[in-house]
DNA sequence: AACATATACCCAAACTTCTTAGGTATAAGA
DNA sequence: TCTTATACCTAAGAAGTTTGGGTATATGTT
């Protein structure tokens, strides 16, 4: 995704987080998704996505289905019941990670 | 540092980050610190630690000095004028990517 | 008709950043 | 004596990207 070396690790989340709103989602559809809730700010790439949809699908997380919509093939992904534990799980490691982070780069004052 | 690959990327701006704000700091007291500021939820491996700053180094970030205190030599590491610099960028940019997440974790209620 | 752009999937080489697992050495405490 | 803490370091491998390709259909533009 664009510049930013920063997101590392946490496409897998992004994924998962989206399959859980929506649902039912194709690899460009993720994509799209995903700059337009960022306003442009996150562009996913295929060259990482796709990988990263076969990894999850491969450890179960996901399943897949192919279907034709106007001539042209789609391949759905869906979150499997593994795959919904594993969503919480990810979910908050990553909000557990940014309160982490806060508190190196926004310490509460001390009161001293 | 322990678990979580989501922090990958964020170890240098971590690194500029302290430096910024101690002015002059060692390896492993930059471990300890980061322990102390995450109340262990971060701990920065020396194997990632040594060649981070190694690198910052070589790109004129930091510069170091060797002193030894109690028979035990220390490699202190300050910021360089264009590491200063740099550091308003880096937090910058990883606030911004923290700020991108929130759009995507949580969104904000539209009101519709 | 030709061309560019959007949609839709994919792969592989190279790169960065980290983990893991070592190595050396001094000081202090059990 | 042995372990833990302090203090530096390296190298192989793993993981997750970027970059730069490839294929194909549909649509809009010149």
């Amino acid at each position: 995704m664009s510049n930013s070396n920063l997101y590392k690790g946490s496409l897998s989340t992004i994924i998962l987080k989206l399959l859980s709103e929506n649902g039912r989602m194709y690899g460009y559809e993720i994509t799209q998704k995903t700059k337009e809730l960022t306003r442009g700010k996150l562009k996913i790439t295929e060259g990482a996505l796709y990988p990263a949809l076969h990894k999850l699908e491969a450890e179960g997380l996901l399943e897949a289905e192919m279907e034709k919509v106007d001539n042209r093939l789609r391949k759905y992904y869906k979150l499997t019941e593994k795959g919904d534990k594993e969503t919480v799980l990810k979910i908050s490691e990553l909000e557990n990670f940014v309160a982490t982070l806060q508190t190196i780069f926004q310490p509460k004052p001390s009161f001293s």
